[in-house]
Formats: C-alpha cells, sequence, structure tokens
DNA sequence: TTAACATATATAGCGCCGATATATCGGCCC
DNA sequence: GGGCCGATATATCGGCGCTATATATGTTAA
C-alpha cells in the first residue's frame, strides 16, 4: 500500500495541508500502526493532484509560507474504495531489539539490562498514549487504539516476566561477539 | 539497522550464501521480525566483501551456478559488535490491516468480515509455527519466538472478542466511501 | 539572548523492495 | 512422455520512500 492510497485515506477525515498528514503520521491517529514522512507524503500529494484525486487550494498566510490546503475529489474517494477492496499485505512487525537479543549471549549483561528498561520505558509511554479514548475519534480509529493497547499490554506483561531468561545468558564481562 | 548488520548477524550462525541468507528472513529464525529481500541482501555481500567485513568463496556446482559461501572475517566480527552498542530502533508496527478498518463504517459488512477471518487464520497459522521450540535453536532465538508468540496470542484473543465492535459498523450493502 | 520548538514546503541522496532475467533439476499431474 | 511448478542460485533495474537538509519565521522557554 502506496503513501498514496495512505494520504487519500488522511483526507477523508478532512482537508489538510502536507504538514498536518505528517503529523496524523507522526504523532496523531495512524502514528501506532504505520509510516510515512516528508520525502513521500509531498511528492504523492502532488501525484494525486496531476491525476484529479485531489484539489489544491493555496492559502497566503501573513509572514508564513502558503498553507496548501488538499481536499479530496469524488474520483479521490472512489479510488479509495477500490484500494481498500484489493488484497491486504500482511502485518509486518520490525524489531532491531529482538534482532540485538540474539546475541544477548555475546554482549555484557549491563547492556542487556539497559535495553530491555528502555524497550519497557518506550512501551510503557505508548501504553499510556492508546489508553486514553478521544471522543473525536471514528469507531475505527477507537477500535486501532484497543488493539494497540493489547498488544503492548501483553509485551510488556511478557518482557517483565521472563526478561531474566535472556539477561541470564549475557557475559558478565566485555562484549565478545 | 541496514541489511550490511543483517547479513553481518546472520553470518554469526555459520557461514551461508546469499540464498540461504533470504531464507532466513523468508521463512527462518528471522522471519518474524525482520525483512530484507534479494535486491538489498546481494548488493550488502557485495559492499560488505570489498570492505573486508566477509569473505566470499565460490563453489563450483555441476550443472548449476556457482555457490558464493560467505563467512565473517574477524573484523566484521567487530563491526557487528559495535553495530549492537549503537542506539536500537524502536519496533516498528506496519498494519494495512488496521488502516482499513479505520474505514470500516465505509465498507460492506461482508468485506470486513472476510478480512477479520482472514486475519485471524493467518495469525493462527504463525501461533503454530511459533509453538514449535527448536532444539537447534539459541537461547536469543528462543526468546523471540515465545516473544512472538505472546503477542500473536494477544492479537487473536483480542481480534475474536472485539470483531464484533467493528463488524456492527459496517454498512450491509455496498461500499460507498 | 539565544536556543529550542512549531509552522510550512520542498528536494537530494541513497537504501531497499518487488519484479524480472537466467539456468537447471526433481516431482507431480495428465 | 510432456508440460508445469517449485526449489536452488545469482544478479540487476526501476521506482518508491526514508533521512537529512535547506529555507523562512514566529513563539516559548531557559
Amino acid at each position: 500500500m502506496q503513501v498514496t492510497t495512505l494520504c487519500l485515506g488522511a483526507l477523508v477525515f478532512g482537508d489538510a495541508t502536507g504538514y498536518e498528514i505528517n503529523k496524523m503520521f507522526e504523532d496523531g491517529p495512524f502514528s501506532h500502526f504505520l509510516d510515512a514522512s516528508y520525502g513521500s507524503i509531498y511528492p504523492a500529494l502532488m501525484r494525486l493532484a496531476e491525476e484529479g484525486l485531489v484539489t489544491c487550494k493555496a492559502e497566503a498566510q501573513e509572514r508564513r509560507p502558503d498553507k496548501k490546503i488538499y481536499s479530496l475529489t469524488g474520483k479521490g474517494r472512489l479510488k479509495l474504495r477500490d484500494a481498500l477492496q484489493q488484497p491486504i499485505a500482511d502485518d509486518k512487525f520490525r524489531s532491531e531489539f529482538l534482532f540485538t537479543l540474539l546475541f544477548a549471549h555475546l554482549l555484557p549483561r549491563n547492556r542487556v539490562r539497559t535495553m530491555v528498561d528502555h524497550r519497557l520505558a518506550a512501551m510503557k509511554q505508548k501504553l499510556i498514549e492508546l489508553s486514553q479514548p478521544d471522543a473525536e475519534d471514528t469507531p475505527g480509529m477507537d477500535f486501532a487504539r484497543q488493539y494497540g493497547y493489547a498488544i503492548y499490554s501483553a509485551s510488556i506483561d511478557f518482557l517483565e516476566n521472563n526478561r531474566h531468561l535472556i539477561e541470564d545468558i549475557a557475559t558478565e564481562e566485555e562484549a565478545h561477539v
């Protein structure tokens, strides 16, 4: 699923600038299960405008660069509907944390402990974010939020209950991969 | 973390060809939390060989292209050890499934039901794969496997217990995004 | 005061995925 | 027997997308 499709989806929730769409992926409702960045969002919006799937209205601002507000067109809605009916790719989970732990027996114990501490702290932070329902959320967003909450809860439980397994096999002294 | 680093890590478990490394990412021990493909693995191995981080030994085969067996060098081990001490990127979870469900209220109920059924079937398959410990696994691999098991279990539980939330808001008739 | 942060758009460089090309063998179905 | 698929094995092309950066300015905090 390309960034163009994600932008189409973002615009279903209302007109937005590229900057605002980026925020949806960085902090907003999409941030927990999608990613896209400026380097792909701006070109995507330009491509979509060329194809007539969105319209772009420049809004002058005092002492600021113009805002370019994008809106979905009817054609864009149809294109999104079409994309949503296509076969869906499998969920992807990418973890450099687990990759690093594959070599735990070759790493100093302190390094492993610190890594686990950091990961737990990060996940607990995510859990807090996901525990707060927003009145403005659509039912789909609320579902995704609860789904994320369930997964982070399980991850935290697992890590807290099993971290000793990986820490016990780490070496006491310096690393010697 | 680049594919070069992942290849270095793969070679810690023993000499391998590019083809075999690819299999580790596709079906093997890395498949549940990492990805890399031919388009990045072959160039990565060539770059690593140029830098003296791996060596390459061509093995002639009858009526087959030569196997190129790659081995980690001492310098490569040090490089990996160094990479493993660097700050680790956050885990990334990417789900087109959840993205699509954001628009559940705009999709036909049958489509949503089928999607959930497919996702559950796929996750149950993963769960089966992850439930079988392998005597050859290192402790790190075993930990990663159990971690994956915990997450898929939680996902399946959540989906089974909450699918009605999202199915109830889907529309009865045709899509009208 | 000055650094950091937020608003806002845009691009260059490079890494990586997906698809494809090439070549051969074994197994399976018809 | 013939044809097709999947596995083995290497390699590259095209295009997408991330990271970092450039540009410009206002606000907030130290």
